[in-house]
DNA sequence: CAGCTTGTTCTAGCGCAACTAGAACAATAG
DNA sequence: CTATTGTTCTAGTTGCGCTAGAACAAGCTG
């Protein structure tokens, strides 16, 4: 499980916590069953608050891909296999809109705006 | 020229702005050549301050999407072409990731993860 | 059962980015 | 010249993200 983290991005930490966890979901990394690690040990060994990490943990659970519960921690759901198909259909996305020479903040507006329409 | 802006939405309003812009290119309905509104007017009809138009307006120069100068205003740039193969292309992508409950944010911060990667 | 783990909730405070406001200035168009 | 329009500067307000500490509740384990 890796979970990388970088305090001068303008995205937020939580974010980016989240975003590790569906990277890793998307790669095949992380499986329905498996387990994060408890949130005072990511928040101690990121040196960062527990609050903090569990906002992250909250918001996968609002996307349905977290099960969390008190005592037994975060556990991937079945939900996990759906990332699949996106995660093989985005990087010939991605390599375009680089090719055009489109920021990552534009792409991401632009797929922003067109979800809400 | 249509743009929408939701001050109760957690994005920035300026980006709320650029996205706005990209989104009429995108769809063809801002062409090379074309003026974007004055600052101040939009400013005035939405209800926002000049500077947060203007930090908009900025951020689609940084992207050689328009041309900004004193007197003459905001004009769409020849990179504006560009912008529609990846138009063709969101649609599809952004259908399959409704179609498996992603949510917004979620698919946002899978394309940002990708694109640094 | 007792004890440990882990998420949940609450209160509190700090810092920064976004937004606003007003003014003066500089380049361009007509 | 005059009006338009973006640029720059200073300054103040607000909300969100992050941190901190504590107490609590649910689940696991021996």
């Amino acid at each position: 499980m890796l979970i990388r983290v970088d305090a001068a991005s303008p995205v937020a930490l939580f974010e980016q916590l989240a975003a590790s966890v569906r990277s890793e979901v998307s790669r095949g990394a992380l499986l329905p069953g498996d387990r994060l690690p408890a949130a005072r040990e990511v928040a101690a060994s990121l040196d960062i608050n527990l609050h903090t990490v569990l906002r992250a943990y909250q918001q996968l659970r609002d996307e349905g891909l977290i099960d969390l519960r008190r005592g037994r921690g975060a556990v991937i759901t079945d939900k996990a296999r759906q990332y699949e198909p996106i995660a093989l259909a985005l990087p010939a996305l991605i390599a375009e809109a680089k090719r055009l020479g489109l920021s990552s903040s534009a792409l991401v507006a632009l797929v922003r705006e067109e979800y809400h329409s």
